[in-house]
DNA sequence: GTCAGAACTGTCCGATCGGTCAGCTAAGGT
DNA sequence: ACCTTAGCTGACCGATCGGACAGTTCTGAC
């Protein structure tokens, strides 16, 4: 049975991205992957340089996205751009759970990875957290990128639970604006 | 050159949680922690029966510290609860903030640990977590454990920077009051 | 049917992992 | 001086890791 290479492709990187997120990056051999996805060993490295690729290409696509987020923030300032940011990371820290999770899980091992476009410098968004959370930073957008990983944090357990999608989205914006002592008015 | 045991066992506890804090643990071979302390890895593994022993024995302090906290907060109740778990966990994080960074590192691995006394189920701590940032539950207690999850994720990186143990403090508290909704008054 | 190239695999490799074990060394009691 | 024992080590073990590579199977164009 040969499967197309964009399918395949897909295959790995949706077994991947589950097993990274529950074991993580340095948890899961190669060999864990191509059973899960029901291939050699072999296989995953016709379709990929090495095991550095695959979390490459999983969490290209946050990078991407989060670049967008902040060029769009860019033209706001004040209340306007700390609801926007707030907002704009709650909606991807929903729509990438399982690679905020990943992200979390080997901090040490993301805190470099230039290979990855757009990829965020987790190092420097730790720093922004320390500042979020010891108000050390006076700008108010520090403070909000801070959350974000907070709130990755979060869904690295919520994700396991039963929490409709609605119910976190509202609460965890809530949340997010009310620590940063902007309440919803 | 022969150590006592005392000291030995100490330098290695010492090695093992400072290299466990930066890599993580599985991040750390014997063979690290063995270079780290100036001995061979079969040494470590005379005074420890196995590489997780070291770990066992890195965090039983903490565990006995959270218990008798949690002890010492059964008899409040209401404000005074929320208040005294707050200051107790901002304590309790600055004491051991390489504890708090090593048990955020890997959580997964350390979700099951019953071979360490007293040692805090991670799994429901997570699951506090989630509550405190979702609002699903009523209980403030449970709050506040889930944010001295968020408390140690901030001296993960905290710990690196030169914020001053003075200023930590006040606005850890503050902050994790504003979160719960209870500013200082 | 033929054939080129994509898809895939079995097998091997060096490195490194946690852990074992027999034996060496130094210190302290007698 | 002798001997026991705690402290320590080099060498080795099986398992597993990421990765390399030659070779096999499948598939679509002609």
């Amino acid at each position: 049975m040969t499967r197309s290479a964009t399918t395949m492709r897909a295959d790995i990187l949706e077994s991947a991205a589950r097993l990274f997120a529950t074991a993580g990056f340095r948890g899961t051999s190669l060999q864990d992957i191509a059973s899960d996805v029901g291939c050699s060993k072999a296989s995953l490295l016709y379709h990929f340089t090495n095991k550095d690729a695959i979390l490459t290409e999983l969490l290209s696509p946050v990078g991407r996205e989060l670049a967008e987020l902040e060029e769009r923030l860019a033209g706001l300032d004040g209340d306007e751009a700390v609801r926007g940011a707030v907002a704009g990371l709650v909606e991807l820290s929903l729509r990438f759970r399982r690679e905020a999770t990943i992200l979390i899980h080997d901090l040490d091992a993301m805190t470099s990875r230039p290979e990855v476009p757009d990829m965020p410098d987790m190092k420097a968004l730790t720093e922004r957290l320390v500042d979020a959370l010891t108000g050390r930073s006076g700008d108010p957008r520090a403070r909000v990128w801070g959350w974000m990983v907070l709130v990755g944090v979060t869904l690295t357990s919520a994700a396991d639970l039963a929490v409709p999608e609605e119910t976190l989205r509202a609460e965890l914006t809530r949340g997010a604006l009310r620590a940063l002592g902007r309440p919803i008015h």
